[in-house]
DNA sequence: TCACGTCAAGCAGAT
DNA sequence: ATCTGCTTGACGTGA
């Protein structure tokens, strides 16, 4: 078991997730940025390894625009010294990733542009990843899609687009619960279709789903991850009293949190906590797990 | 230096 | 029809 959050860091004043109006893009601008922003992950990746934070979500943002029309810049050479190391850092430290394409990448969309884009944007995630020299425990989350009205169309959809995705991205897309529209079961459907590992989403689960424990789900969930994939990858949140069901916390509910850990053994799996003041909530968790046989520690894989 | 309108992109649900 | 949320404010013009 590893521990992390999600994209930006608020301690160390530098948070990698820079970009710019497309009205404003040129060439200069996108080079600069990125260069900003590579140098922040850097920062971040040290800040998490000298915290045994070994489980980070890199952000979308690190190359602005890269799928986009107006990029017919080649950032992957240009860049590829500093990804690599990037990269080296990463493996060197036995450190788990992910990304997670934003909300209009939708793989089955009945608009056959908005489906090539969202290809395009997953080709991108696929190529810093494969850049950085990661194995296939480098995952992409993405979410089902829309219903489109019928939900059940609306999957056999994604399936036949999936099928035609490239092997450089279905080596890392994994498959998330959502909290409107497809719930783990929903995704379990998809699963045994086109053999996608799926990433539980616990707090999801808690607004949307079909009644089943959350040891039946982590159960099931084992068992769409083949060996190369890693362990299983779980988000995990906590409801913002006072707001709309599956409005995410701003600090961890760390009762909640223990309780988890210990109802959910013996199942392992990495964990990202999608809360919103990022490391503080990870520091604190990172604290209560040190309590638990599962957790991966810094020193014990450099010794 | 600061206020504030707007930002590449989709979809669903609430108002 | 328009607004809000999503993992999250922040870019950039105008004064």
């Amino acid at each position: 078991m590893k521990i992390g959050y999600p994209c930006i860091n608020w301690t160390i004043g530098c948070k990698g997730d820079r970009t710019f109006r497309l009205k404003s893009y040129s060439e200069e601008r996108l080079i600069e940025t990125v260069e900003n922003n590579l140098n922040c992950l850097i920062n971040m990746l040290n800040f998490n390894i000298k915290n045994n934070l070994l489980f980070f979500r890199i952000t979308s943002d690190l190359v602005p625009f890269a799928s986009h029309p107006i990029c017919k810049f080649d950032w992957q050479n240009h860049f590829k010294n500093k990804i690599q190391e990037i990269g080296k850092l990463i493996n060197k430290n036995n450190m788990r990733i992910s990304m997670h394409p934003d909300q209009f990448i939708v793989l089955n969309s009945k608009t056959p542009d908005v489906v090539e884009r969202s290809i395009a944007e997953l080709y991108y995630h696929a190529e810093v990843l494969d850049l950085m020299k990661l194995d296939k425990t480098a995952k992409i989350q993405l979410h089902a899609g829309g219903a489109y009205g019928n939900k059940k169309e609306s999957l056999e959809r994604f399936a036949d687009n999936y099928n035609k995705l490239d092997e450089k991205i279905k080596n890392r897309l994994v498959i998330e619960n959502d909290d409107k529209i497809y719930s783990f079961k929903d995704c379990l459907f998809l699963h045994e279709k086109i053999k996608v590992p799926l990433l539980f989403d616990l707090f999801h689960h808690r607004v949307l789903n079909n009644k089943e424990s959350v040891e039946d789900c982590l159960e099931k969930q084992r068992k769409t991850w083949e060996k190369e994939d890693g362990i299983p990858l779980l988000d995990y949140s906590s409801q913002k009293v006072g707001f709309r069901p599956g409005s995410h916390a701003e600090s961890i509910d760390l009762k909640d949190f223990e309780k988890f850990l210990n109802d959910s053994k013996p199942y392992d799996f990495d964990i990202m906590l999608e809360i919103k003041d990022k490391e503080s909530s990870a520091l604190k968790a990172i604290n209560i797990a040190e309590k638990d046989k599962r957790l991966v520690k810094i020193s014990e894989q450099n010794g």
